[in-house]
RNA sequence: GCGGAAGUAGCUCACCUGGUAGAGCGACAGCUUCCCAAGCUGUAGGUAGCGGGUUCGAGUCCCGUCUUCCGCUCCA
């Protein structure tokens, strides 16, 4: 990473502080690990992007509905997600290098090796032990069976190894007031399984038809190794999600229908097409058919943002297996081909899953912009200005009286009072109109309205664009009308 | 988790080899009424991240700890 950006970066995150954006959680007790609160300006922010995201996704889209599930779930749904086995990885440590593995990897690292030397049956053999231990969770097992082979680390090349250790992703906690082993709940690692536990309550209660989608944004909680990156990859964030049904053998089209509409979604926002990229998954999870994810061009590189994933019936089948409830689907279209219908099926998924918080980062990545500007004079003078898409503005529209006499307050209240209930609006009468322009800058109010003078003569005002810095004299009564246009 | 760097007012930072904590910007109250910040007056705000040690005396030296950024690692 370049100096400069690095310095963007810091600049964004100090920014994000001094003008009530992001707030370190617990600030007054030294903080919490990649835990983070949003302030006044910032949970407003946070709040537009979704709400555009729910609309768009729900009220856009006539097959596609919402829910909002519960954070706690019963234990058995991570046991069927795959989580309580596949979030939990066992981590080694070479102690010279002090570099970490996971051991599995690291196994199956060995005997590839083993096969590229041709010794086949012993790579068998091996792989074999390491899944009975794993299954066994038998990690003194596994570090004999690394200790015994000789494998080595790739940096030291030595084998020092640490004993082997657990880390769950996952946060537990216990339910109700008996500490008892049973009790033991999950804070959930992601929010798509509260809509596939849900499948058929929704699809019968909205009496949706496939092809349908069901919507939800929520909390999701992960125990991360490593957080950091400020607020892009937190422990505690937000996750918005979209699990689309589609019938078997139609995932293909929908995996490249919604592939393509997520990106557009986020053009709709204005931001610059090239600083997103698609990242085609080349090593599949063990459900997915197809995996992309959408990268943004961060201060810190190109990240992902989003994540569009064709996860075939892997999820409803493992509840069906797990809960023994039928999670199928009558599908009583005809099929061309055999002039039946479809029939009984579980359906395929189409994922999009999007991190909110993250999705925050990137606007206020993309609209962070230190301007430097010439006077009339040909003096320099700069500004700090947030170039957040007016539609998700924390706050649409400032209206400043030019002075704080000769009744332009009271006109200013006037409108004031017409705009409030449309939209968010602030209020200024203090320092010169210059510094309220600039403050209103730094937090991306896309309009300022100024009444002066001539406002209380012909009842018109002066509208300012944050992103030129222009003026036009409009009649005060159609300021709400002008704003709400742009805000839709 | 390992390694590197850092933590002093809301922000950016200063305080040189240890001697009772400062500036600029910002904020607040008032003056000014000025259409693109940094005019005037006044005010508030820090037990120098936290804990311990050395010392007559620690922001400054040592140890621990927490937090942040960077690299490695991790990221079903």
């Amino acid at each position: 990473m370049s100096t400069q950006s690095d310095n963007r970066f810091q600049a964004i995150i100090s920014h994000a502080k001094e003008y009530g954006f992001v707030f370190q959680s617990s600030e007054i007790y030294d903080g919490l690990s990649a835990v983070y609160d949003y302030g006044p300006y910032g949970s407003e922010l946070k709040k537009n992007i979704r709400d555009y995201w729910w609309k768009s996704m729900t009220q856009m889209h006539e097959n596609i509905v919402g829910v909002d599930a519960a954070i706690f779930m019963h234990p058995t749904t991570w046991k069927a997600s795959g989580h309580v086995d596949n979030f939990s990885d066992p981590m080694i440590d070479n102690k010279d290098s002090k570099k970490r593995y996971r051991v599995d990897h690291l196994i199956e690292g060995f005997a590839e090796t083993l096969t590229e030397k041709g010794e086949t049956q012993k790579a068998e053999t091996i792989l074999k032990e390491m899944d009975v231990l794993l299954a066994k969770e038998d990690y003194a097992g596994l570090k004999e069976l690394i200790v015994s082979n000789n494998m080595k680390c790739s940096v030291s090349g030595t084998c020092n190894w640490t004993d082997i250790r657990q880390f769950n992703l996952m946060f537990d906690t216990k339910l109700g007031s008996v500490t008892d082993e049973a009790d033991t709940i999950y804070l959930r690692p992601e929010t798509a399984q509260g809509i596939f536990v849900n499948f058929l309550n929704v699809q019968k209660t909205a009496r949706m038809k496939i092809p349908f989608g069901i919507a939800q944004t929520g909390k999701a909680f992960r125990n991360e190794i490593v957080a950091r990156q400020f607020i892009f990859r937190m422990r505690e964030f937000e996750q918005m999600e979209m699990q689309f049904f589609v019938r078997p053998g139609t995932e293909g089209e929908w995996y490249k229908y919604w592939k393509e509409a997520r990106l557009q979604w986020h053009l709709s926002l204005g931001i610059d097409a090239a600083k997103y990229r698609y990242h085609d998954h080349v090593k599949l999870a063990h459900y997915a058919k197809e995996a992309c994810d959408i990268e943004f061009d961060f201060p810190m590189g190109f990240k992902e943002v989003e994540g569009i994933h064709s996860r075939s019936d892997f999820d409803l089948s493992q509840h069906q297996q797990y809960s023994k409830k039928k999670m199928q689907y009558f599908d009583a279209d005809v099929d061309s081909a055999t002039g039946k219908p479809y029939g009984n099926y579980v359906p395929y998924v189409v994922e999009t899953s999007i991190g909110l918080d993250r999705m925050f980062l990137l606007i206020l990545s993309n609209a962070y912009d230190e301007e430097t500007l010439t006077k009339e004079d040909g003096s320099t003078d700069s500004r700090v200005v947030m170039h957040i898409p007016a539609k998700i503005a924390p706050i649409k529209l400032a209206i400043l009286p030019l002075t704080k006499k000769d009744g332009l307050p009271e006109l200013a209240r006037e409108l004031m009072n017409e705009c409030k209930p449309h939209f968010r609006c602030f209020y200024e009468e203090k320092d010169a109109i210059g510094k309220r322009y600039r403050r209103m800058d730094a937090i991306g109010t896309p309009f300022c309205v100024t009444i002066d003078h001539q406002s209380k003569e012909d009842g018109t005002v002066t509208i300012r664009y944050r992103d030129t810095m222009q003026q036009e004299r409009v009649p005060m009564s159609k300021v709400k009308e002008i704003v709400l246009q742009q805000i839709f």
